[in-house]
DNA sequence: TTGTACGCGTTATCAC
DNA sequence: GTGATAACGCGTACAA
């Protein structure tokens, strides 16, 4: 008994159950036109079989693999975490799988993941690190955007590509808003890495903000949104030879980074220094100081993108070419009215 | 010209090439074998017609799809991402690609997932939250072992799947040990789910732990790893009748949740309460105070298991039944000596 | 309602 | 070194 070695097939089905091999592959994709009894002795002997449908096959034949492709810069950072629940939750409603892709921001792995799932492996892509795989203009890169694609959080470079997420500039001028209106004048920024679009709308947005209601904005630290680049940031910062009364950090991680390393140096928060954040990440919420921050609807955001693809993928068009979601100020310890603590006391 | 529309097929890159599509083929897998010339006219005109092997087709012949399945319960806890750098990174380097389930700790999910991905979709699978799909002795479950699976940071409860991780129970142990040695004879517990297998090892060590050095573990909080089960947890510890002088939470969230409700109740850690956490996330070394906690090798275990996995896929016979990674400790503010700030006064 | 026949794009086998 | 041919497992006209 040489016996087959791989699962079974659906001729095999076929063949155990007494009915044609067209027959049970219509009991899985089409259960409703056939009698019930065929479909109870199909049911029956795939059972018997343990028999389960060939994805490979099923997508060769059907030119669609039910995947979908998820390109992001860092799947460690903590505000990606609830993005891909939403994402996760509405693909599977779909019947689709997620395929994730962590390019580290490098565009040579980004290439390399959508290359690989150029044909018709995946049926569409969700692009969340604000880069379009493949040179623009390139023939792989015109091949890509026939697929449905959307672009998540981050915009890219290409218009046609719909974009869902928040008013990144909007969100900026209100932390600007947010510390004129506790009184503070002179102000500072972390940003994020100087070729991301995240960090130069919500730079602006901040820097318009500030011009608006008469504040100074003295300068500009850069990050690349890590703890550490906020310590070093805030270090940075401390060494001005004009000290800001608050400062924006483009991320809560970066945020946080920046309280840690004012707190080592003794400086009090917010009494001497109020710092804001943006994502409103878990972790926000409970160091100390909690962050005041921006809260992106990190679920929702997710769950719309999805929506977005699927529109695409389904032929739905959308016609939508972006789809901006509200965000929020979460006011928590970490910013005070100016003046309210100078002295090292601080405030708790 | 009604034209084709999906992209250019081995068949067409051949024609143009003016060989076999066998030869073609071979370009792709074995090109040693070819002439440096024929090589060089199918590059050419694979380029030109901006061919792209297809994924599904190869999958079907070679039954194998170049993917990694990851069955994680939350892809949102932190403690995951680095862990999945390392698998990615693995799964790269091995030609091999993604594809990420969040089970949410939900059996149904896991089975949703492992039984869409059964039939050759996967060519192996690693499982991160403790949990074999399908129930033990259905013909699934053990259709499912016959494929290349390894258990990474959980034991599952199939002894024939190699684990990698580290020892749990000597972890635990450890944080006794360590909190004995600074004095502490009152213990307390934050553990997580009831019904996890890292839970028990944590606080089965944590148990043995002080017994052997003559500490009372007066009581055991629960909660779900989370943030906010930690804060509850600390509330919870506060009013036993006789109160702790350290306390150990088996992740480094409940941790610095516990941290938190203390500060809120006017508890002073480590002057009057020391906390150890579990795992050395990031946001553990920039808290206030910065975290004492066990480090676990969260990328090298991500590369172990890919290791592990890819073994077993390519017959590579590890016969290694479970791979230990070793742990460990940091010791930073979140603890002290016992009796070194009993007063409100603490030790910043 | 059910069955026949063919093709999806690739790789493996064997011959030349 | 290269080429013809037969699967891989499934979906879908089309016919019955």
């Amino acid at each position: 008994m040489r016996g087959k070695v791989g699962p079974a097939t659906m001729r095999e089905v076929a063949e155990r159950a007494g009915v044609a091999l067209t027959t049970v592959s219509r009991a899985f994709s089409n259960p409703d036109k056939l009698s019930p009894d065929t479909l109870r002795r199909i049911a029956d002997a795939s059972a018997e079989l343990q028999y389960t449908v060939n994805l490979s096959a099923r997508s060769l034949r059907k030119r669609s693999s039910g995947m979908l492709l998820v390109l992001l810069p860092d799947i460690g950072n903590p505000f990606f975490s609830l993005v891909l629940k939403g994402i996760e939750e509405g693909a599977r409603e779909g019947g689709r799988v997620l395929l994730i892709g962590d390019t580290g921001s490098d565009a040579t792995l980004a290439d390399a993941y959508a290359g690989q799932l150029d044909a018709g492996t995946v049926d569409g892509m969700i692009l969340i690190d604000g880069r379009v795989p493949f040179p623009h203009g390139s023939p792989a890169r015109a091949r890509l955007m026939r697929a449905p694609v959307v672009a998540l959080s981050e915009h890219v470079d290409d218009p046609s590509i719909p974009f869902v997420g928040i008013d990144n500039r909007a969100a900026g001028r209100d932390v600007a808003h947010l510390l004129a209106d506790l009184g503070h004048r002179r102000l500072g920024h972390i940003a994020g890495p100087a070729a991301n679009g995240l960090t130069t709308l919500r730079e602006q947005g901040f820097a318009e903000g500030a011009r608006e209601r008469g504040c100074d904005l003295l300068g500009t630290a850069t990050g690349d949104w890590s703890i550490g680049s906020g310590q070093a940031a805030a270090a940075d910062i401390l060494s001005w030879p004009h000290r800001p009364t608050a400062i924006f950090a483009a991320n809560d991680e970066m945020a946080i980074g920046a309280v840690h390393a004012l707190a080592a140096a003794g400086v009090s928060v917010p009494g001497e220094l109020s710092v804001v954040g943006f994502d409103d990440i878990d972790f926000a919420a409970v160091g100390s100081p909690a962050l005041t921050t921006i809260r992106q609807p990190r679920f929702a955001m997710g769950r719309a993108a999805v929506e977005a693809v699927t529109a695409r993928i389904e032929g739905r068009t959308t016609a939508e070419p972006a789809r901006i979601l509200p965000f929020e100020r979460v006011m928590r310890a970490s910013t005070g009215p100016l003046g309210s603590g100078q002295t090292a006391a601080g405030r708790g």
